[in-house]
DNA sequence: CCAAGTCAAGTCAGA
DNA sequence: TCTGACTTGACTTGG
């Protein structure tokens, strides 16, 4: 069995090089005219994805080939003030660049819209506020050039609401209301506090749409689950896909901060993990979620060589021997 | 230059 | 019905 390991949004090891530069609201209006807004826009934007363009060439020095790209690489792309800015259009030829990049490269990118992205609403205006930034993601995907059949958007379920059953249920009402150009790239994983992996497998093989597995999130969240018990059936989910079947990690902060993320991988937790897959014959992508990000990941990447079962293929890439 | 306070958005618990 | 926590990097402003 092999695995790749991937890192979220920002490397540590690159000099100034956010890609989630913003600007916030009171500030742009406090300038006063169009065309200063507009400026002060288009050069944090301009920034961001230039700096993703690095990021992505550091990446490639590293073999790191599983990446999230940062859901605010253009600032306030959603928000009302910026309504009506193509700045897809404005960034052809930088987004193109990056896709074809991300192409040659056969890098496994992806984005992950935050909480406020609420598919199982029952707010029309939350709904369709979500809707809107899930436009957001996939014109950026669209204008890099990355088909929705690889390149995925990773999704919550959502609220509660006080009725679980009902507010599954409402889930999948409202993704069969959603555009097919994002339907096609939704893809769910189960949550710290409300939806376990369980509920998301339900939901998944229902839609027939592939589960990420986040396994920190399951040890907040089981409902008394075994992760051996869904393993199998949460790879299948990933029957039809371009990629492998993918797995979120992290290390709990603490037994009192359990849910907040360490800053780097416990190697030993991490191996319990990839031990327990390893009797599927299922190769894997695993994106680690640590504060240190690609740090971390390289830290762990050294820690496994330790192990006398896992070979070592390159700096993110390794088999179990 | 540094530190403290703030940030577009949703949900939930607790007041 | 309303407020703060959640979580988090980066912006903004005050000193």
């Amino acid at each position: 069995m092999r695995f790749r390991l991937g890192y979220v949004a920002m490397t540590l090891n690159l000099e100034d090089c956010s890609p989630s530069g913003t600007v916030t609201v009171s500030t742009l209006e406090k300038l006063g005219d169009e065309k200063a807004r507009l400026y002060r826009l288009r050069k944090v934007a301009s920034k961001n994805i230039a700096n993703t363009m690095r990021i992505l060439r550091y990446n490639k020095a590293y073999n790191i080939k599983v990446y999230r790209f940062t859901s605010k690489l253009i600032p306030l792309a959603t928000h009302p003030m910026v309504r009506g800015w193509n700045y897809a259009e404005e960034f052809k030829k930088e987004l193109k660049e990056i896709g074809d990049f991300v192409k040659e490269n056969d890098i496994r990118v992806s984005a992950h819209p935050d909480h406020y992205t609420v598919i199982n609403t029952n707010s029309p205006k939350v709904f369709n506020d979500s809707v809107l930034d899930l436009e957001y993601h996939v014109e950026i995907f669209k204008a890099m050039g990355l088909d929705d059949y690889k390149y995925k958007l990773v999704l919550h379920t959502g609220g509660l609401y006080k009725d679980k059953i009902a507010s599954i249920e409402r889930f999948k009402e409202n993704f069969i209301k959603l555009p097919k150009s994002i339907a096609n790239r939704i893809i769910l994983e189960n949550d710290d506090k409300s939806f376990t992996a369980a509920d998301v497998l339900g939901i998944c093989k229902d839609l027939k749409i592939p589960m990420v597995l986040d396994v920190h999130h399951h040890y907040c969240n089981n409902g008394g689950e075994q992760l051996d018990d869904m393993l199998e059936d949460i790879f299948e989910t990933w029957q039809q896909e371009y990629f492998n079947p993918k797995v979120h990690f992290s290390t709990p902060k603490s037994e009192k901060d359990y849910r907040s993320h360490a800053d780097d991988i416990n190697a030993e937790e991490f191996m319990k993990f990839i031990s327990s897959a390893s009797y599927i014959n299922q190769d894997i992508d695993v994106m680690l979620e640590a504060k240190n990000k690609d740090s971390a990941l390289l830290k762990l990447s050294d820690e496994l060589t330790g192990y006398g079962n896992v070979k070592r293929i390159n700096e993110a890439e390794f088999e179990i021997l």
